[in-house]
This record gives structure tokens, sequence and C-alpha cells, in this order.
DNA sequence: CCTTTTATAGTCACAGTGACTCTTAAGGAG
DNA sequence: CTCCTTAAGAGTCACTGTGACTATAAAAGG
């Protein structure tokens, strides 16, 4: 199955090098629904198919600087935005086949957003659109896999952390912040008890003080409230039943 | 700080390679104190330094295979124990200086055992043993952040996973599953209070029906139980306070 | 005006847990 | 043998957090 292992006197020069590159699975909820981020490939392999955004490291990039880069020049994202979003390794991605031209390792990241303005391709990626979840076709790569392992790791770490904020603006209703768990779970909650865990959990956010009001819809006007400084929820906010959707 | 991208007609066999190679932080309980498996470099850079088990990644190879390789390679471990232990990517190092001769990209294991033989050395690592956690000295390049990595993650899966199991044998007392929390939390955890819990979780533990003994100590004999088919705590068992030791 | 919609307040019962006590079954010392 | 120590295992009680549910407030639209 792989060539013979050979322990003394190896020399990684002598093999054919490896590639590394960076994948971004960026999620967002729009309208009620999961949205990510992805590339219409310009480029054999898998030209016109759609892809994760992402590419090759450089020598004397990090993979997160990396990351960053790409999802910049792919999506022209504005730099502000990039700069600021929550990003976070997920998973290596080292099956020898998974690139047919050579070795590629990837680095896979998560980010999650806000509601953005529409991105715009460039570098190797020739369109750059957000895609409801659902309605994502197969795409290049592995990259299925990818951005199936990001769904379920963002959603596990709703649970236990405070990361649903970053899916929503500097400043948001708490009806908002409870479409975000409900759109990525897939399970509608309760609304008097969403709000009371996530009022009495120290530090997850915090009132600001301005008027009490933000609308456009119907119903009364909500409080707005802003991220805390917390990062982990203790206890947690476990989702309905075990399921994993 | 970094090469200037170059978008399009970037060819990565034009760069300098990069290497890949696979860390593996593997964990133990010893006599009530959490072991590191090490082992001495017998190269350089860092010759005579401890450092993680682990090595570079062959063309064919998957980190996964790389990292059950090396293992056996440095520790001697008989492949049984090998090909049967709990190996979970933790996380992939990348800074471009982390390694003095080349760029290295490195995948980062964490395997959980429960107490086994003393390893012996070989492949490059002129010794392998296993050392009490808190007398690692300083190791070789960034293995100690993987190492810290990878007690945190271990100590927060336990919460909510029924990983505790990995660390026993696959009979065990519930005193050694309790041993396992206390030694990787570092708090002691009520003994009625802790039976309770792991035996009201459905598929945490199943009961083995033999003589309901073991011993070699003083006390009642303990009655065995083996891990049962659950992997996932719901809800999970929370340690004390908020503290991550 | 009434209806609809959403936010916010409050109630009640129950499950899970922390803190604790008590009993049982071994080994060791005398 | 008896008594002491040690650890397993059974059981109690109070409190916290949560799920389910009801009620009120404040907006928009007909």
């Amino acid at each position: 199955m792989t060539t013979p292992p050979r322990p003394e006197g190896y020399d990684p020069r002598a093999f054919e090098p490896f590639a590394v590159t960076v994948d971004l699975a960026v999620l967002t909820v729009r309208a009620g629904r999961l949205h990510v981020l992805l590339v219409q490939r310009g480029q054999e392999p898998y030209a016109g198919a759609w892809a994760l955004p992402g590419g090759f490291v450089l020598p004397r990039e990090s993979a997160g600087t990396a990351a960053r880069r790409e999802l910049a020049e792919e999506t022209g994202l504005p730099d502000a935005v990039v700069a600021g979003l929550h990003l976070e390794q997920l998973r290596t991605y080292t099956e020898p086949d998974r690139d047919p031209r050579m070795r590629v390792v990837s680095v896979a990241y998560t980010a999650l957003v806000p509601d953005l303005p529409e991105p715009r391709g460039g570098g190797d990626a020739a369109e750059a659109r957000w895609l409801p979840y659902d309605e994502v076709p197969p795409l290049a790569f592995d990259h299925d896999v990818i951005l199936a392992d990001a769904r379920r790791r963002v959603g596990a770490k709703l649970e236990y952390t405070c990361l649903a904020t970053a899916f929503c603006p500097p400043e948001f209703t708490l009806g908002e912040l409870r479409e975000v768990y409900e759109t990525v779970w897939g399970v509608p909650l309760d609304r008097p008890n969403f709000r009371r865990k996530v009022l009495t959990t120290p530090g997850f956010v915090e009132p600001v003080e301005g008027p009490p009001r933000l609308t456009g819809g119907r119903g009364k006007p909500a409080a707005l409230y802003r991220a805390g400084g917390a990062t982990a929820l203790h206890p947690p906010l476990l989702r309905p039943e075990g399921r994993s959707a």
C-alpha cells in the first residue's frame, strides 16, 4: 500500500515534494439559512466545478496567514472583514490521491462571519458566491468532506462556546442570535428559555445602552446586545436530543 | 513579511519543497499520574533532546498511517497495541521556522493508551520512555506547544465523550476510570456521584458478567466493566469549576 | 379598532448534580 | 480471632438549571 519505510538516512528532499494548501469553509447565516462561500474553479483540475476558496501556502507563510490572504484574493471581501473574522483550524487532509496533480496536503480552516456583501471572484477563482448549504453541488477534490466536517464542528462548538456571536453583526438582537442556533442546528428553540439561558450566562452578551430598538419588521422592537468577554459556555447550551442533524 | 503572492501561473514545484511530518502526543495514566511517551533524539537538530515521537510522511502514506508507523518504529510497542490504539488528529503546526533545517509542516496526533510496557528506542530515536507530564523537560522544536495543546484537548474531551475508557485496559473498575478523570483534570471527584453518573449514562460502560472481583490492593473488591458502545456523553460530565488546569 | 407578530416576564415541575451518610467486603496488625 | 483501615457501593436531600407553558407589552397592517 505504501512505499516501505526507510528509517535511517531518510532524506525528504530525495522524494517528490509535497505541496501544502489551505482550504476555507466560510459559513454565514442568511435569511434563516446556512450559507457557504464557494468559488468556481478557473483552472484544471475540476475547472468549472465549485470548490472551497483556498490555495497554496507560500514559502514564508504560516497556514493561518495563507488562509486570510487566499480568502481576500479569491473573494474580494474587504480587507477589514478578512482581518477581523473568526478563523479556526479545522483539520488537515492528507490522503495521497486527494489531488490528481501531485501530493497535496491541505490544512482546512473554518470561518464564521455575519451576513456579508456579495463577494467577487479573483485569483484562480472565476466566480465567488454564497450558496445555501443544502443546495451545494458536489465539490472539487475532497471539499465535500471538509465542508461536512466544518458543519459538524460548528454545530458542536455552538453548544459549549460563545461562537454564535461571530455569525452576528457587532450589535444584534437575541432573536438574531437565536436564529443562528436554530439555523445551524436545524431545530426550533423555545424563545423565553433561550433568552433566559443567554442572559444568565455571564459574559455571553452585554446590553447596548442606546435606544432599545431596531427593526424593519413587525413585532415589539428588540433590545440590542453585543458579544461579551466570555468565550466558553459553562454550563453548555445543549441542543435538544442527541441529534447531530 | 512573506514572498509576494503570484496568483496566476503559480507553480509550487518552483519553490523550495515542503516536508510533511507527523508528531504524536501519546498519553497514559500510570500510578495516578499523567505520563507522556517521549523519545530522545539521536540526530541533529536537537540531538540528545527529548521530543514527541514522529517523523516524515512517506510519499504514498496518509498522515494517519504515518503516525502509526512512526510510533511502532520509534518505540517498539507491540504491533497489536499500535494497531488498536485510539489515534486522533490534534492540529497542524505550520510556522515557517519551526524546524531549522527546512520548511516542515507537522500534523500532530493525540493517542490515549492504557498503562503499557516500557517502550524501547528505534529508528531515529536513541531512547523511548514514559515521562510524568509535569516532569517533562523543554522539548525539541515546538513540541512543548503541541503537548500542551494535546493535554488541553484531552481534558476537554473527557467532558463530553466516553474517551476516558481508552486510558483503561479492556476490563476495568469504576475506580480506575475515576482515577483517569482525576489525573487528567487534576481534581478529586466524589466517588458515589461519579459512579452514579457513569452508570446512568447509557452505553458508557457495561458490566462484565464474571466474578465481580479483581484486586491486589485492600478494600472491597470492585466490579469490572468494559467500554460500552456510546462515544458521546449526553449530558456531559463537566469538571468542577471552569478550571482548565 | 382588532389581528398578527415578536419581545419580554413569569410560573411550575422535573432531571441531574453536589454534598453527605451509611453499609459491605476485603487486607493487615495485633 | 478481633479490630482497624481501605475502598466499593447504596442511598438521601437540597438546590440549580432546564423544558414546557402562560401571560403581558409593543410594534405593524388591515
